[in-house]
DNA sequence: TGTACATCAGTGAACGCGCGTTCACTGATGTAC
DNA sequence: TGTACATCAGTGAACGCGCGTTCACTGATGTAC
């Protein structure tokens, strides 16, 4: 989803070649279904993301995609392996995205402070570029719809939002390490603070239609941080 | 779903008891009729905020409620309508409790900067006390399944977000006429982030099961107020 | 105070449609010998 | 290079259940005279 706005950003990821015929880890399926399969998600994902997950039938993803019923269920034993197989996907791609955009920025500056503030100013910038607004948040869809899913999808959403607070609670460390803080603050709140703005972000997009909304959110965050830390 | 938490935090509210025989606008509903309605709004508002409006079915509602089916029609024309009851009713109680909260701040100090970091205490000490948590936000919930509702629900919606941020926003104002801002800001943004970590805490309360979140986003707000325009 | 009528707040049964899921089958592609 | 078999990536038809909605009816409450 968000990738495309990104492209570019990253190196030819060096894909080290393993050794030939050493064991592949994820299951070297063939090119046709694999396709169809992403195609499914990727299609199922807009619909959750704009409907809910209930309302999403599998009638209507199968119809855009192209293929019969039963070659649905050729992907997935039922729908509830949908739902876990594309938060996955989810959330791997979006790892992804914050792994290129606060990388590029730790490139470009050794400061802790510079880089952090480059690193959201990038971000920023990224939500600008998607067409139409950010699609949605699959995180936060769920948390809106807990009871329709098992404990394996909601673990799957809860170390993903995890993981974001760590990442920028590891910035922010460094940061406090050189830089002490004008005011007394926990800095787990802090990171914290930029996931319920992005977050509260795209909520907002959608309800007034405004697509800037993301971008001047972070970006608010971002003066939050340097009035903070800054000078 | 917030007030009792709230309870005791305003006056009595002087309703001016109108002369008799005058036009009662909001239709004097015989009360039996009139909760039960409310009853049905409550439960399915319950069920909306943790399964999705498509996934809520009347079945289950009336069941929770103790009626027939068709008692539930008797009320209500057809989903949709239950849909445009149930925004409105939170809608019109959480602009109450915003009400109360920067209402009761504005009485304790005159100083635009204190009243709007007193206000922001109380909405932080509220949350709290939340029993479980906050149920979550209908105005977020339909913002995740958009394609379900009617221009009307989605106009209602988009009003009530103009609305909280328009509140923040004359609070800020007053604020920076007194104390100019350490760094150079869009108020408009600046009411739009609470508006934002409000709800973006609210998703991250959800997400990891952590009912101290929203209060520590409000608190987290203020201190960035706090540093923004304080001194 | 009694009677007639209207409205309120529902009941009970039936409807048809769409949904997720299953099952037996099939052509195309890949692999072993 | 040809043949036999296995797996891949689906098709097509049928299922039963739950859902939202409708319709004719009903006892309780309120109102006019």
């Amino acid at each position: 989803m968000l990738t495309s706005a990104v492209v570019g950003l990253g190196e030819p990821s060096g894909e080290p070649e393993t050794a030939p015929a050493v064991q592949r880890s994820p299951a070297p399926r063939r090119a046709k279904g694999e396709a169809t399969r992403q195609r499914l998600l990727e299609i199922a994902q807009a619909s959750v993301l704009a409907k809910g997950f209930a309302a999403t039938s599998i009638d209507e993803v199968i119809a855009e995609a192209g293929i019969t019923k039963s070659g649905f269920f050729y992907h997935f034993r039922d729908k509830n392996e949908l739902a876990r197989a594309m938060l996955q996907r989810y959330v791997e791609e979006n790892d992804e995205i914050f792994d290129e955009i606060f990388g590029r920025a730790q490139e470009l500056t050794d400061d802790p402070l510079q880089s952090y503030l480059l690193g959201l100013k990038l971000l920023a910038e990224m939500t600008r570029d998607l067409p139409g607004g950010h699609p949605g948040c699959l995180v936060a869809s769920i948390c809106y719809q807990e009871r329709l899913f098992d404990h394996q999808v909601h673990a799957l959403n809860a170390s993903s939002v995890r993981r974001w607070n760590a990442r920028f609670h590891g910035y922010l460390t460094e940061i406090a390490a050189v830089y002490p803080p004008r005011e007394e603050v926990s800095l787990e709140d802090l990171a914290e603070t930029l996931t319920c703005i992005f977050d509260g972000a795209i909520i907002m997009s959608k309800a007034l239609k405004d697509p800037g909304q993301l971008e001047r959110q972070v970006l608010s965050y971002r003066t939050f941080i340097k009035i903070l830390f800054g000078r």
